[in-house]
DNA sequence: GTCAATGCAAATCGTTTGCATGAAC
DNA sequence: GTTCATGCAAACGATTTGCATTGAC
């Protein structure tokens, strides 16, 4: 399809200027995560995969070192809490935080600047430099608060 | 000794407050954490454990099940990144936030309480009730930022 | 005495690695 | 053609589980 191909050179472009060379897998897998707003495991990515895409087959390591990469250059980013692996998504949206249902799982992002600039704010006066943070707010939805 | 009969008649009536049986090795265990204000992973646990009571033999996995006891309990919590496992404290002292340098480990804790109230805030208008919530700030420390 | 906690070893789960093969430039 | 990416299976590290034994009440 003409869109695809569209898309497709959009990310050769996109992997170029990052030092990435093109594969037909990296290119799948970033695909998934600029279709969807979800937050993927390795495994969920690899079961989309599947449906998605029945033809190819592309081993989980390769998913992870996929992974791997995008997010090393910023392309994605990852939540992580417990011992139940991490969670990727898309940095096609502006930085934002999560709220997590402890319940059903929903994730809800947010954004607040004031947190933001204060955070920076904190940092600097411990003579700390961020690169990167995650903030993430346990507890139940509205759903499952009226769930009991 | 005196004291630690003291603290342990403490521990026992901790315990019992919260419905968690006491026992020797849970008490241990607690009794670590409350004596320092690092944050440990059920590995450097054992490895204290070996020195500090050399004739007691705590296996990991009563370890592992003492930790979620304890925090189920919100006797201690714990902070998690990447791949690298559970790290867990004391809740002695009152609830603070981290700082982690990526080149040493470092830990620096903080707490604001601008950014708590903001975080209820935000909560509260998305219908989310808050049971919990970690911030975690990556980058250099300063004694890091110099050594390039 | 009963039932839950322990230690051990085996199992599990997410993730990483070694290696032979195949694709990108 | 050379180099790097892939798929597979084996390795890994943190955590969990099954089970026989021990300890708490």
């Amino acid at each position: 399809m003409n869109n695809d191909n569209a898309l497709d050179n959009e990310l050769k472009y996109l992997f170029a200027i990052n030092n990435i060379k093109y594969t037909e897998q990296r290119a799948i897998i970033f695909k998934i995560f600029l279709s969807t707003d979800k937050h993927l495991t390795a495994d969920e990515l690899q079961e989309i995969i599947k449906k998605q895409y029945p033809e190819k087959n592309i081993g989980i390591a390769t998913i992870y070192r996929t992974l791997s990469i995008l997010e090393e250059h910023n392309l994605i980013s990852y939540i992580s809490f417990g011992t139940d692996g991490k969670r990727y998504e898309s940095k096609k949206d502006t930085h934002h935080d999560h709220m997590i249902c402890t319940k059903c799982g929903k994730i809800i992002e947010f954004f607040d600047e004031q947190i933001e600039q204060k955070q920076e704010q904190i940092a600097k006066e411990n003579g700390f430099i961020i690169t990167n943070h995650t903030m993430q707010l346990f507890g139940l939805c509205s759903e499952c608060q009226n769930k009991n």
